[in-house]
RNA sequence: GGUGAGAUGGGUGAGUGGCUCAAACCAGUAGUUUGCUAAACUGCCGUACGGGUUAAACUGUACCGAGGGUUCGAAUCCCUCUCUCACCGCCA
């Protein structure tokens, strides 16, 4: 959420950066700086009138104590009259306030000046490319075949248990998932993530406070029987962890990391690309989490965009890095970086990894702060990333790897894996 | 699910209607003094939204788990909810 002094001082700049996120509602800017007036005026009738009451309650008190009741009754009914008045003037001021907060949720985050101009996923730059690209031979089959063939997901078991999309993984299939969410985390550990283990389902405010709420209700499963929505990422429980809590500057990197599953209804997104493990409703994410000191924000993003190249490096994937234009962003992001991975067998780039920068979007909601070297308080910056995403980067661990005699597993899962081979 | 006890500032914790613009202590911070792997003393030490100022000073209002209510006046009384702790029941 942005805040209303910084659209008041930087009014033009403010435009301009909406219109490279394409965000059409342009006008809605000055409609939130003119709400924002009215209920500055609307505050200062109401403390004013506020303290005459105060005022009169005090002298009401000292009336009654040295017994003089009939002027402590005359002041009582001034104090009536200024009732009223504050009734008025509370309704009017809690009417603004509320079309101010919606006014205000409804604008997307300002994108960072790197951000190319551009609305659609062709207009991504692509910044970085590595890893070589197998030569597949002619028997070569796409991952839902070799999940066939070698039992490693039931998906129509998974459709029977509960839906389409929620996979069901078995024997070598289940292993390489815990050996995939193992290594991941100790990599994450050993560049000083601190690992938790988070709830999977979680409350309205959290929701809110990472920007799934309002507007993405149906991006989410939803318990109605207890309000909680289950998690899309462990971003939403992990950077709720420091919500409305004032940090110490000295502590300032604040490392996170997670394994979690990850729930999507994918409402509306399904159709292509959803064979095998393109696209599901639940998958296994490894997440990585920051909140760090507003100087820093963007040395740190280029830190978590290595950090997370390596790890596919390490995976030996073929992978390029995009920088998102404009239109292809998220609501809540200033800044991110793609990451997708070559799935050789069906020719095609999968996403992997989204790392981005948040600057002030989420910690303004949740208000996560820490006082400054001038005794202020200043809201941190807040930046995520997936360490990694599974689903895809086991299709295209077994697209890549696959030979006559089996699917090869990359040398640093090996220890994880137990074996060398899935065959 | 039942019963009971709680929720106060960074921490501990006092406060059952106006003397609390929340005591005291600890932590933090600035200074003074003595001197030296420290102690004593003194001051300062919440957040939000406003007014005010070049900036400060100064100043208004709100906030004692959340939301309502009673009252001229609520941390304090009443109602609802949330959470924590203890015990009981059920249970992996």
């Amino acid at each position: 959420m942005l805040q209303v002094a910084f659209l008041r001082n930087n009014l033009e700049l403010v435009k301009n950066k909406l219109a490279v996120k394409n965000f059409t509602n342009i006008q809605l800017v000055d409609e939130i700086i003119e709400l924002d007036e009215q209920r500055k005026k609307l505050q200062l009738e109401f403390d004013g009138t506020q303290s005459k009451v105060n005022t009169a309650s005090k002298e009401i008190g000292q009336f009654l104590a040295k017994g003089e009741k009939e002027k402590a009754a005359i002041a009582k009914q001034e104090v009536a009259t200024f009732k009223t008045g504050i009734q008025q003037i509370t309704e009017k001021l809690n009417s603004i306030e509320k079309l101010l907060l919606d006014n205000l949720l409804q604008l997307p985050n300002l994108p960072s000046d790197l951000v190319p101009k551009g609305k659609l996923p062709s207009d991504n730059i692509i910044v970085k490319e590595g890893g070589l690209i197998p030569k597949l031979d002619a028997t070569a089959v796409p991952h839902w075949d070799l999940i066939k063939k070698y039992d490693l997901i039931d998906f129509e078991t998974g459709a029977k248990i509960t839906g389409s999309g929620f996979p069901l993984y078995k024997g070598k299939g289940a292993k390489l998932q815990r050996a995939l969410i193992q290594y991941f985390l100790d990599y994450n550990i050993a560049a000083g993530y601190t690992e938790y283990l988070p709830p999977f389902m979680v409350n309205e405010n959290s929701a809110y406070g990472t920007g799934q709420l309002p507007d993405k209700e149906g991006q989410m499963y939803f318990m109605q029987a207890d309000n909680f929505y289950m998690i899309p990422t462990a971003e939403v429980p992990l950077t709720n962890i420091y919500r409305d809590e004032i940090v110490k500057e000295n502590s300032l990197p604040i490392k996170m990391t997670a394994y979690t599953p990850c729930f999507r209804r994918e409402a509306g997104s399904f159709g292509k690309d959803v064979r095998g493990l393109n696209r599901v409703h639940q998958f296994d994410k490894v997440e990585i989490v920051q909140i760090v000191h507003p100087d820093k924000s963007y040395e740190i993003l280029n830190e978590m965009v290595a950090h997370v190249e390596q790890l596919l490096k390490n995976l030996n994937l073929p992978y390029r890095i995009l920088k998102l234009c404009g239109g292809d962003m998220s609501f809540a992001s200033a800044l991110t970086f793609d990451f997708e991975v070559y799935s050789a067998a069906q020719d095609k780039w999968l996403e992997v990894s989204s790392v981005s920068n948040f600057e002030t979007f989420q910690t303004n909601r949740m208000k996560i702060r820490f006082k400054n070297e001038n005794g202020k308080m200043q809201l941190a910056h807040s930046l995520n990333g997936s360490s990694l995403a599974l689903p895809r980067i086991v299709a295209c661990l077994l697209e890549n790897n696959q030979t006559e005699n089996g699917i090869q597993i990359p040398e640093i899962l090996q220890a994880y894996f137990g074996s060398k081979l899935i065959d």
